[in-house]
DNA sequence: GCCCAGGGGTAGT
DNA sequence: ACTACCCATGGG
């Protein structure tokens, strides 16, 4: 057990990045803080303005020292304003002024939203589960799925957990045990791609171009380009990705009147936010969702 | 009962 | 290459 505190020397919020819909399995307790499940350890974050407060049932995170995987996890060494402004240079050199000035100030709203540095076959299994389906449901759906495996559950200070079930383990589950967590037509998609995933593979793209990424990916069982794209996004350090759902085609039609195909729109935006369109996609997607359900 | 949800596969153009 | 339709389930 590990119990200390990372100064934060950058912009970050620990709410923005945890509630933007980048992630399934963090989840907020009543006192503020967050509780999440990575690389097998219980993180247990809470913030308060520039100190970050960091229980762990691990000494250490993808085999770097506690302090540094934190870092790292969370996207600390993202230079916000640079993304920032790269985007809206972006938007203005094609002639987007007022969506420039939009996206601006969405970048103000959620200011410290960072884009996490998940796990690539969680992030796989995690988005099929996604397709056609709602956020608390997915949610559900995944604890669900961990819980298919005792073995996986752990303690911590008290708090149970379930690490992620490894590839071996999902390969396991017939195609009735998995309709039995309520996966519906996706269990057929995740009972075919653990068959033909290839993890080795999978972790390699990471440093791959942004094609070779996507071809592998729609090469799987129920992966198109959403998400090709959120696995791009947030396990691959693709972040010239972007994520096309029912949300966002409302937002691209909204700011650039394009509709059409996912492929389309998915070109369209990252042809128009540049380099760093999954971190407007992101910031969009919490402002124009948020907006929209009218909570928060 | 109706509608929708961080979509994708397929068959038909 | 693009489009229309279907796919199961839970929650509002």
């Amino acid at each position: 057990m590990k119990s200390f505190i990372i100064n934060l020397d950058v912009p970050f919020n620990l709410d923005h990045t945890m509630d933007c819909g980048q992630t399934f399995r963090w989840n907020k307790l009543k006192d503020g803080s967050w509780l999440g499940v990575v690389d097998g350890a219980l993180l247990i974050l809470k913030q308060e303005n520039s100190e970050l407060h960091v229980k762990s049932s691990a000494e250490n995170l993808f085999g770097m020292e506690l302090d540094e995987g934190i870092r790292y996890y969370l996207g600390l060494n993202d230079d916000l304003d640079t993304i920032k402004d790269n985007i809206v240079e972006n938007l203005k050199l094609y002639g987007f002024y007022e969506q420039s000035v939009l996206t601006d100030k969405v970048f103000d709203l959620y200011r410290g939203l960072r884009i996490l540095r998940q796990d690539p076959w969680e992030m796989l299994i995690e988005y099929l589960i996604s397709a056609r389906n709602n956020i608390p449901s997915i949610k559900r759906t995944i604890e669900k799925l961990c819980r298919l495996f005792p073995e996986n559950k752990r303690q911590f200070d008290g708090i149970e957990y379930y690490v992620f079930p490894t590839l071996k383990q999902l390969k396991k589950l017939s195609l009735r045990e998995l309709e039995s967590i309520n996966l519906a037509f996706r269990a057929n998609w995740i009972y075919d791609t653990v068959r033909s995933v290839d993890l080795e593979k999978l972790y390699s793209l990471k440093g791959r171009s942004f094609n070779d990424k996507l071809e592998y990916l729609l090469t799987l069982k129920g992966v198109g380009y959403k998400i090709a794209s959120c696995v791009m996004l947030f396990s691959l350090e693709e972040f010239s990705a972007f994520p096309v759902d029912v949300w966002i085609e409302r937002v691209m039609f909204n700011l650039f009147n394009v509709k059409g195909s996912t492929k389309r729109v998915m070109e369209t935006g990252r042809k128009y936010f540049g380099a760093f369109a999954g971190y407007a996609q992101e910031y969009l997607f919490k402002y124009f969702r948020t907006l929209q359900k009218g909570d928060k």
